[in-house]
DNA sequence: ATCTGTTATCTGTGATCACAGTACCAGCCC
DNA sequence: GGGCTGGTACTGTGATCACAGATAACAGAT
């Protein structure tokens, strides 16, 4: 019979309104759309989405969470400033964590694997042509997750995720204010390096080369945040 | 002026009810309150609790992002079932996490952190001979967390919190099954190394004794299951 | 003119209600 | 008697309402 040679319907994903504006709010934060120091209230948000305050103020709160958005005394949900410190702090974080993923993907990755890494790395490549700021961004952290799929550790993944979100508003100012040209200079190298570590099963190479990665980045906003005090002390003076 | 010299009151604390109730159900779990694959219902919580739903809604919903809880397809709140492969993959990012928060605590704990891990070990060591096997998870817990402090590494040592409430059920009842003195025998040995490494500031060492820590009791709640498969193949055949 | 006390507006919180989807169970037909 | 079908009770979701706390602007007093 035609009729049950037919592939059976997928089943339609049943998104929660909830869900929705939850992972809306988490890419834009991710993406540096919301600025730090930000305050979101819940009923601008509900308008903005054209939703009740309802699902705004638990997906909010979901977030708070993670710690991807702050609660102050008030109660009220801020997008959190990093200071130099924490952002290192959290970057030695990364370093750890994503390291070992690193090192693990060298370990276990499979056919299957090296060839998503392969081509997340082309699609990295040609974000740089297309000097796209955002799309470069994207496209970085596709190819840094694509590396710890390969890994095979999902724990460890899922809790990197929330650290990338966290850090995306303050990457995104520092980005804004460095200019394209310089980050994609900066994030050639070390890309090639954890590649060919992994596709040559060095484990230690590849956790270092992701760990210089990251340092260099952790470094950068260091050095771009000690710029910046500097001009407001000469200003200030 | 006699009333200038008096402390400053410290401010109330503001407890809103649903952080009330996302304590109370986290603790709840990570002390084995719940079983594993136990079904949470709002309206039998609320009641319990006597809120209404609103509160527990969305205190449950914020279990759901650490994964601490299950969202089912039909949206209902479930604890979860932890596979022993779930169990073991848990393990090793603990391996890694509380491992290099051990690391970190022989090269950065100063007098204060290794008073409190001694105090920590000390009520740990006088729970043993209570024999109340539920004060010794927790002052287990207590033990562990006076080190990660002492790493003053607060982002790691916020990511793993979450890692503990998830393995709480699970652990429990193998706790309960196994009986509290093979757990209280063999949570000796690895405490005493940890904390000698950490006085003797040899980092790697207190970063394997932890991690040897950690590996006990996966192999044990791995034999366990084995066992309970095996009595299970029995009774079927 | 500055400081203080008040008021008006706004924000988050919690309760209640209405609705849609699910699961469970009894009763019916084969 | 077993499998299907129907209904009923229940669950989570989202909207609306009521309220308490906070902020900020304003008015009054010193």
């Amino acid at each position: 019979m035609e009729i049950s040679r037919r592939k059976p319907l997928e089943p339609i994903r049943h998104n929660t309104l909830q869900q929705q504006v939850y992972r809306r709010i988490r890419e834009n934060l991710a993406d540096g759309q919301f600025k730090p120091g930000e305050i979101l209230t819940i009923r601008e948000l509900a308008a903005q989405l054209g939703t009740s305050v309802m699902p705004v103020r638990e997906a909010l709160h979901k977030l708070t969470v993670e710690q991807v958005l702050d609660l102050t005394p008030n109660r009220s949900v801020r997008v959190p400033t990093l200071t130099p410190e924490k952002f290192a702090e959290i970057c030695d974080a990364r370093m750890i964590i994503e390291g070992n993923l690193a090192r693990l993907a060298a370990q276990r990755a499979d056919d299957a694997d090296l060839a998503r890494i392969d081509a997340a790395n082309h699609e990295f490549g040609a974000a740089k042509v297309a000097r796209d700021p955002m799309l470069l961004l994207q496209k970085n952290r596709e190819f840094h997750f694509a590396i710890y799929e390969a890994a095979h550790q999902p724990t460890l993944m899922n809790m990197i995720e929330p650290l990338w979100v966290r850090c995306g508003p303050s990457t995104f100012t520092l980005f804004d204010e460095l200019g394209p040209e310089q980050i994609r200079k900066s994030a050639t190298n070390p890309h090639r390096a954890v590649v060919e570590a992994i596709r040559g099963r060095r484990a230690a190479e590849a956790q270092q080369a992701i760990i210089a990665d990251i340092r260099a980045t952790s470094e950068r906003y260091q050095k771009h945040f000690e710029k910046a005090r500097a001009l407001d002390r000469r200003a200030g003076a």
